[in-house]
Formats: C-alpha cells, structure tokens, sequence
DNA sequence: GCAAACAAACCGACCGTACGGTATCTTTTT
DNA sequence: AAAAAGATACCGTACGGTCGGTTTGTTTGC
C-alpha cells in the first residue's frame, strides 16, 4: 500500500525489468549474448543486484521461459476466440502465433527463446508438458491426425526459419497451404 | 626405437579419427560436451596436434559437419535407388533417413549435429544450401506443395524428439502417416 | 513520535575455472 | 636438410558465481 509515492525499491519492478531486457538482448545478439552481466547492465543493475532476484542464470533462463510461455497462451486464446472453436481451430491459432504473430513470429523475442529450447533439455521438457497440456484442451477440435502433422510442419518452417534466414523458403507460401490443409 | 613395431604417421588417418571422435563426443554429451581439448582426448592426440589438423574450432565444427552432410547424400541417394525415382521418391528417402535410419535417424551422431547446425548460423546456411541443392535435382519428382509440407513435417518431428526426447510423440506413426501423404 | 533494531534490496570488487588459442620444441618422414 | 606431424607448456579472457558491505524500508520499544 501507499506505493502511490514510493518510487523507491520495486523489487517486483525490477524483476520485470531484469526479464524483459533479457528477451530484449536475446533478440538483439542472441543466446550467446544473454550474458548475466550484460543482462544486469542492459536492466540498470549490478550483477550482485540480479542475483538477489535470480539465484542462477539458469533461474533467469527459466524465469523467461515460463514469462514467454504465458504470453504464448494469451496469444493463442485471443486467436481462437475469433475462431469460434471450430475443428482445427487450435491449429490454426498455432500457426498464426507462430508464423506471422507480432509476439511470437520469426524475428520476435521467442527466437532465441526457443534455440534456448532446443540447447537446454529441461526446456525441452517444459515446452513439451506445455503443448501436451494445450493439446488436451483441443482434442475434439484438432485430434485429427493430418493437424499433428500441419503443427510439425509450422515448426519445421519456423525452425527452417530461424536457422538459416528466409533463404528459399516462402513462408506466407507455407502458412496459407497449412492454413488451408486444416480446413480439408 | 624399432622401427618394426613403430607405426607410420598417417596424418589422413587421425584426421578421421579426430572427426569420428568429435561425432561420438558430441553425440554422447551433446554440443556442449566437444571442447577442443575433449575431442583431442578422445582422439588419443594432444590440443596442439589437432589444432594442426585444424587451425580453430570452427573449423573443425565444419568439418563435422561437411562430413555428416556427405555420409547423408550418401544414405539418401541409396534409398533412392529401390525407390526408383518415382513422385514423391526424395521426399520418403529423407523421411526414411531422418525419421529411422540408423546414421541420421533419432540417437544418432546427426542430432548433436543438428544442434549445432542451428544455434550456428553459418551451418544453417550451409544446410540450407544443401537442401536448395538437392531439391533442384528432384523438382520433377517432389516438387508438389504438398511435399514441402511433409519435409518440413519431418523436420518438425526430428526437432520434437531431439529437444524433449520421445515423450508424447509417436515418430512410427508420424512416420507412416507422412509416408502415406507422399503417394497422394 | 521517534529511534533503535532488524530485514530486505542492491552494490561492486573479487575469484575460480574452463576454454580457445599460441609459441616453441621434439620427432618423424621424404 | 627441411618440411610435416605432433607434444608440452603457457596465455588471455569471458563468464558464472560469491561475499562483505551499504543503502533503503519496516517493525518494535519506549
């Protein structure tokens, strides 16, 4: 309470802080370049300082990771509002997240997320809990067996995309075939 | 000493053995596990003679990866002999191979390969090239919209299963459903 | 109402180490 | 002899993490 006027020590704040200029510098440079120091510098506070809030860098990664995640569900849920619920629709809102999305398309903060994803099993395994628990959600929606299929392919492209540019792969191409393969 | 038993320099031949080293260090403790002075132990040869060998670390990451790209055209072009060149022949061969085949298939040295190849984006380049590549080759057999999508399904598959292992993924059947989608 | 006392937030200098790379010397091959 | 192959010792540095200290905020005793 009384926060009003206290502008002082927000410890909240700066964790904030501390998150959102790690994405920023992961986007910027990369995984290499999520240095704790750098990260620290870039959120205006001293290693010592990030440390209070995260007690290993590993705890910072994760701490993005679960930040980005919640994002994603957000995204995906404003999507498929639109979407009515209809068959394949989680599939599509999983497509448009990913492949053309201001958040979460290419060229966004959760590129480098997800190289961090690949790197780091434990990611990995979150991630894979996190599409296993949405996928519950849709089964009756998007069970069918060619929608797996379309959601490999989105991210075969956003992998294809993410590793070597947009060299030779028209990904507006891909997006309306999958698009169109969900309501076949 | 005796130069019965002295065994000739075959500068060729630890070159191999550095590259093979390096592949099964990398496999068994992924990217993270080959440091320039691991692989030169594995190798039964010192830092400095490898780096004669090869003059950075770079470099030698680039010659894994040239060398896995071969034994991969190599793989490929032999399952598409029994497969006779018929639509949609390129597409299963490279199903085939990244999806069970032995040498690139899910557990082999290829995955840490794989890592590599996107966390690097001069191999992305690189393997983007290669795909470009060997596409051409197959415009008139695998040219359909249809089969880029199954590609970059499998693609899709093969990131799944390196990243969070093969927890909720059934690759057999992805497999032979990507398998069936090829033959129309 | 106001200090003393305690706790949380934050700082910044320092450390250990792992790793890529180099410089130089010895051995082998031609 | 000279070039190539390989061994040994060493260097620079980037990075994650630690630790003692200082500042800021809150509670408690009087």
């Amino acid at each position: 309470m009384s926060e009003a006027h206290s502008r002082k020590k927000q410890p909240a704040l700066i964790r904030r802080l501390i998150l959102d200029s790690a994405v920023d510098l992961a986007r910027q440079e990369g995984l290499v370049g999520v240095t704790v120091e750098a990260v620290a510098r870039a959120a205006g506070v001293t290693k010592g300082g990030l440390f209070h809030h995260f007690p290993s860098k590993q705890a910072l990664i994760q701490g993005m990771f679960e930040d980005v995640l919640q994002k994603l569900d957000a995204e995906i849920d404003d999507i498929l509002e639109k979407d009515d619920y209809r068959p394949g629709s989680f599939t599509r809102a999983y497509i448009e997240t990913m492949l053309s999305g201001e958040e979460f398309g290419l060229e966004s903060p959760w590129s480098a997320i997800g190289v961090a994803t690949i790197s780091d099993p434990s990611l990995g395994l979150a991630w894979s809990h996190w599409l296993a628990a949405r996928l519950e959600r849709h089964v009756e929606t998007d069970g069918a067996p060619i929608l797996e299929v379309v959601r490999l392919a989105v991210d075969g492209a956003w992998l294809a995309h993410i590793s070597h540019g947009k060299e030779g792969l028209d990904v507006a191409a891909i997006r309306e075939q999958l698009l169109s393969l969900t309501r076949g």
